[in-house]
DNA sequence: GCCGTTTTCGGCCCGACTGTTTTCAGTCG
């Protein structure tokens, strides 16, 4: 059984503990074995087979009994119990934002509602409203989230953090195939598209059809959907669909480019080959009217030929990439070599999972100069934000530890958070004692954009606020962003020297890609931070550096390549 | 339900916000 699908009843265990009303400890524990096994290196099945599950934090006699007996039976009967107490389709009401365990419940007792459709006409009809301590406010917000849920879900992409490692995995598995040589991600995913729908693979192989079908005989491999001689198309272990094309070796560089796209750029690439009188494909590339078919074997040479520099997949979106590489003239994009920090960091001071040594050591390992800690705010009562004596004796530990590891600078930070009204939970003399602070929206998110754009640029006229975190507030397949007037955030940030984060954290990736562009163009300035609240997730650096390439930035364009003293010099203070 | 060289039982759980209410329940992070 795989982790994410031991992980997902975990997490239905919980919410229908919570609908039980039992302890909400015992929830709680529920979601902490969830949260332990998803940042686990490891297979469960492998521990239960070696009889360690009690190693994984947040799993002990109880959980470890039900997940032997869910790893080695397919099945576990006291969920089966707990899911039949209940109408089915509860938990589908409980994904809309607004609805809670005591609505859900009040929902299908009172009206009967298992389905999102029954409850979106209850609304319509107007029972919702009349059911106790609801009201006109209350039915027509949860309709509101009814629709944006609707959107998300029809959508049916994979956040690019899902899918990327998922596809690297699999294109490791794929390294056994005998006579496979080149193999390459494409598509959107290679692009590093914040969300995808399926994940695309270019290969070549001495004999193709065989690599074919040795590839759809992969254990992770659920169902064949179409196989030829040249492709397949297959679904594996998480209903991701997963295109695997074979093109011929001496081709591998044209049919890299076709298949990557996007769609826009191979248009404007086709629409200019036909001026010089080329003709592109997949194939290569025909000089009209001789047809006698060139091949290429790299996308530099493919782009050569065209009198075009190498393009980074990350900008081929159709906008002037094309012209700009013609004249030598695109940017160097930033590589994850060039980051030299990470500025949005939560410790086990707050909600992190990681000491400050831990994180430090997990830093040092990346090969970093500095690392912000940023623990959350007194506001934030539930990731165990800090209040002004904790901050005080975390800056005096960060001072020790300075002293102690001259090699790592560590700056006092804090995520300080913005309030419904803008102003900021942490007083401004507390504020101009660290080093770096962040401030970020957390609450009231349903909030209008005239006052929520008014509440983030008091965040952003005051002096000591640093960095902007996760502008918009999305959660990639879960949370639309807020409403926000995106400009007047990049016209204030500039002229009052506030950066916004990219941050880099998978299931945000806020700013997105276009508004990084906007960011750039209008000299904004940027950092990219991974918002980690564990050790392990510092490696998600690499997903913010994708997103500032998609939004065409240098090594300058992002502070935090600078080495520490300069971008100390270059923040607001 | 988990955890612990202060505890094997009693901790873990907090504050902001909204919408419904004239004092608070439910939800969220």
């Amino acid at each position: 059984m795989k982790n994410a699908e031991i992980i997902e009843i975990l997490e239905n265990i919980a919410v229908l503990l919570e609908l039980k009303s039992e302890s909400f400890f015992k929830s709680r524990a529920y979601q902490k074995a969830a949260r332990s096994i998803e940042s686990l290196a490891e297979d469960v099945d492998k521990l239960v087979a070696e009889g360690r599950l009690q190693e994984i934090p947040g799993v002990g006699e109880a959980i470890s009994k039900k997940l032997t007996e869910l790893v080695s039976t397919g099945r576990l009967d006291y969920y089966e119990k707990l899911k039949a107490e209940f109408p089915p389709g509860i938990n589908v009401l409980m994904e809309i934002p607004g609805i809670g365990p005591r609505t859900a419940l009040l929902l299908t007792k009172e009206l009967g509602i298992s389905h999102l459709d029954d409850l979106e006409k209850a609304i319509e009809d107007g029972k919702v409203a009349a059911l106790p301590r609801m009201g006109e406010k209350t039915a027509h917000n949860i309709l509101r989230q009814i629709k944006a849920y609707r959107k998300i879900k029809s959508e049916q992409r994979v956040p690019l953090g899902t899918a990327l490692p998922i596809a690297e995995a699999l294109m490791e598995e794929m390294r056994s195939i005998p006579g496979l040589k080149q193999l390459s991600l494409a598509g959107s995913l290679r692009r590093f598209k914040d969300t995808i729908g399926d994940i695309d693979l270019v290969g070549t192989a001495d004999d193709p059809e065989t690599a074919l079908k040795t590839f759809t005989s992969l254990p992770v491999i659920k169902e064949i959907q179409e196989i030829d001689r040249t492709k397949a198309s297959v679904i594996i272990f998480n209903g991701l669909q997963v295109d695997l094309r074979m093109v011929e070796n001496d081709s591998f560089g044209s049919a890299l480019q076709y298949f990557t796209g996007s769609q826009q750029h191979n248009i404007d690439l086709h629409t200019r080959a036909e001026q010089f009188g080329l003709s592109l494909s997949e194939y290569g590339i025909v000089n009209l009217p001789g047809g006698e078919i060139e091949k290429f074997f790299t996308e530099e040479s493919f782009y050569k030929r065209q009198g075009l520099h190498f393009i980074p997949p990350e900008i081929r979106e159709g906008q002037p990439e094309i012209s700009l590489a013609e004249k030598n003239l695109l940017p160097h994009l930033i590589e994850l070599a060039d980051i030299k920090g990470d500025l949005h960091v939560h410790s086990d001071w707050s909600d992190g999972a990681g000491s400050l040594e831990t994180m430090l050591g997990a830093v040092r390992e990346r090969g970093y100069q500095y690392i912000a800690i940023t623990d959350h705010s007194p506001g934030l009562g539930i990731a165990g934000g800090l209040d002004i004596d904790r901050l005080h004796q975390q800056a005096k530990l960060i001072d020790e530890l300075n002293m102690k590891n001259p090699d790592i600078r560590i700056l006092s930070g804090i995520e300080v958070d913005i309030r419904a009204n803008g102003t900021l939970d942490v007083p401004d003399e507390v504020l101009a004692e660290l080093d770096v602070v962040v401030a970020s929206v957390h609450s009231g998110l349903n909030q209008g954009i005239e006052q929520m754009t008014r509440r983030i640029l008091s965040a952003i006229h005051n002096p000591h606020v640093d960095i902007l975190g996760h502008p918009t507030c999305r959660l990639l397949g879960q949370r639309e962003p807020v409403d926000l007037d995106i400009e007047a955030i990049f016209k204030a940030a500039l002229e009052h020297n506030t950066a916004l984060e990219i941050n880099a954290m998978p299931s945000r990736l806020d700013l997105k890609d276009t508004h990084i562009y906007k960011a750039r163009q209008t000299g904004v300035k940027l950092v990219i931070a991974t918002d980690s609240h564990h050790p392990e997730h510092l490696k998600f650096m690499r997903f913010g550096v994708g997103m500032a390439r998609r939004g065409w930035c240098e090594a300058k364009d992002i502070l935090n390549t600078l080495p520490a003293d300069q971008f100390l010099t270059a923040l607001k203070r």
